[in-house]
RNA sequence: CGGGGUGUAGCGCAGUCCGGUAGCGCACUUGGUUUGGGACCAAGGGGUCCCAGGUUCGAAUCCUGGUACCCCGACCA
């Protein structure tokens, strides 16, 4: 009727893009590749947002902010971080626009070309070393731990909503260490934070894992990554954390006297996510119906429908379980518009991920219940108006906890170890997921495999136990299996 | 950046081949009847046909250029 979805298996990109516009999520915008985060999605950000800027702060980050604009000379002060990013820079080249004197509106004023171009950050490392070296003087300004909400561009070729889109907006932490040690330890720390946020709040199960040299970040000795598993069996990179060693400090000539008064460059990590987890949350839970939120992120958690229409009966009934599930911390809202009906209005919050629907009508007050349906199984029970509160609070929880278990369990069957490649081939064509597989190691059995089979090593798992074997594709001995995956 | 597709009312589309002054469904407005899973009847309102140029008496339709989006590849969070 009124708002179809494609669904999964006829389409799965298109059912994607239909669950982002039609759940009220984003809409493209006039320019290419750049989106506009409407309010629902937008309250989901907020909802991550708050969390992650949490379990940051209690691990002792604070916030700054850092400007939009690098000199161009930054970013060449790195060379394996210039030759990750050149290519998708957008470039401030003038500072002002003029009448065109032929008429037609406005053009560049040529006069005002600036004297060093300006980027536009793709990241923000160069101009926060930059003023590191300023900043770091002796150990006793150290360590520095900072993070910053921001907005970076990165002109990409190929753009989706939230996963891959030219603007996004993330977070980027940026500390600065006396030692390696200290710094690989903060590397670690920040990835299992995004673990426990993607897993306990986003209810998205994830393998962390470190990155193989080839799909390691610009600049970086070691990345850390945890990869999530969509349903349609592709992986997604889910959030980074980087151990950059000294090459900043080198690039930026970063040093601090140490108590022993000897010089040494200072240490560095970074680590971020993105708007990205947005994407991954979508098609981690949702369904043909719409959106599945999980409760800790949902901008609503329960709504109450008036059936067939709002009565002032219902509405003292609505108050009293509004009061209860408020004093709970559940946010939840009386759907009291009544241009619509009750069975467009369900439809509606199912399109959009509302976790809990109760429906509230004569009937159900005659016997002193209401009616819950639970978004996630699109079950539905009727339960009695006292102790509704514990019930829809539980519930919640319920909700939580078993949309992780059933992507978890959805994701351990979708990992399937191999010992040659046409098996190796085989799953991925005919199963998909992820592959647990030997590699000899090299850089160019890696692309190698990439060019074969589409799929690339996601990361080397942090759990994994050493096994002697050979390269899935060389024969060469390996001694651990490397996880590999079509990804977006 | 290559290949394919699309752009017409808020949304989804027909009309384009074969040029003649724009239509359908949903949504919207008004009135009425309805109401436990996307209500029905009636009467209305709403359009630079993506943009610019060209051909023509006349262009949504033909030609040229541009632009945006989607799908598939190469590059990446």
């Amino acid at each position: 009727m009124a708002k179809e979805i494609t669904s999964r298996s006829e389409d799965y990109s298109q059912w994607y893009n239909d669950l982002v516009r039609k759940g009220g999520l984003a809409d493209h915008s006039a320019v290419k590749g750049c989106m506009i985060i409407k309010p629902h999605g937008y309250a989901i950000w907020e909802n991550m947002r708050d969390q992650l800027d949490k379990m940051f702060k209690e691990t002792g980050h604070v916030n700054a902010y850092f400007p939009l604009f690098i000199p161009k000379s930054f970013l060449s002060k790195e060379a394996a971080h210039v030759e990750g990013f050149a290519k998708e820079c957008a470039v401030i080249t003038h500072y002002r626009l003029m009448n065109d004197p032929n008429g037609g509106g406005v053009i560049v004023d040529p006069s005002a070309k600036l004297e060093e171009e300006l980027i536009v950050r793709p990241t923000s490392e160069t101009i926060i070393w930059d003023a590191y070296k300023d900043w770091i003087k002796s150990y006793r300004d150290l360590p520095i731990l900072i993070n910053q909400w921001a907005n970076v561009v990165r002109w990409e070729m190929r753009t989706r909503l939230f996963l891959r889109t030219t603007e996004f907006l993330w977070q980027e932490g940026h500390t600065a260490h006396a030692t390696a040690e200290e710094a690989v330890i903060e590397t670690r720390q920040m990835l299992d934070i995004y673990a426990t946020f993607a897993e306990e709040f986003m209810a998205m199960p994830v393998i962390k894992g470190v990155k193989t040299a080839n799909e390691r970040f610009a600049g970086a000795e070691d990345t850390y990554t945890i990869e999530a598993l969509m349903q349609d069996g592709k992986a997604l990179q889910a959030g980074t954390s980087h151990f950059l060693g000294q090459n900043f400090a080198k690039a930026f000539d970063v040093k601090f006297m140490t108590e022993h008064n000897t010089e040494e460059l200072v240490w560095a990590t970074s680590w971020g996510v993105s708007t990205r987890l947005i994407g991954g949350l979508i098609m981690t839970h949702s369904d043909d119906e719409g959106l599945i939120l999980p409760p800790k992120l949902a901008p609503l958690q329960v709504v109450i429908v008036p059936i067939p229409k709002p009565t002032p009966e219902l509405a003292d009934a609505a108050d009293k379980i509004i009061k209860d599930l408020k004093g709970r911390g559940i946010s939840v809202k009386y759907d009291t518009d009544e241009r619509n009906r009750p069975g467009f209005k369900f439809a509606e919050y199912e399109m959009k991920g509302i976790p809990v629907r109760l429906g509230l009508g004569m009937r159900d007050l005659e016997q002193n219940q209401v009616e819950v349906a639970r978004r996630d199984t699109k079950e539905k029970t009727s339960v009695s108006l006292d102790g509704i509160g514990d019930y829809v609070e539980n519930l919640l929880a319920d909700i939580q906890s078993s949309m992780f278990e059933k992507a978890k369990k959805y994701r351990d069957e979708m990992i399937t170890s191999v010992d040659d490649f046409d098996e190796f081939q085989r799953v991925l064509d005919e199963k998909g997921g992820f592959v647990l597989a030997h590699w000899d190691g090299t850089v160019e059995t890696e692309k190698r495999i990439k060019e074969l089979s589409k799929a690339t090593a996601r990361c080397i798992p942090l759990d994994s136990k050493p096994e002697a074997g050979k390269c899935v594709l060389t024969g060469e001995p390996s001694t651990q299996r490397v996880l590999f995956a079509r990804a977006y």
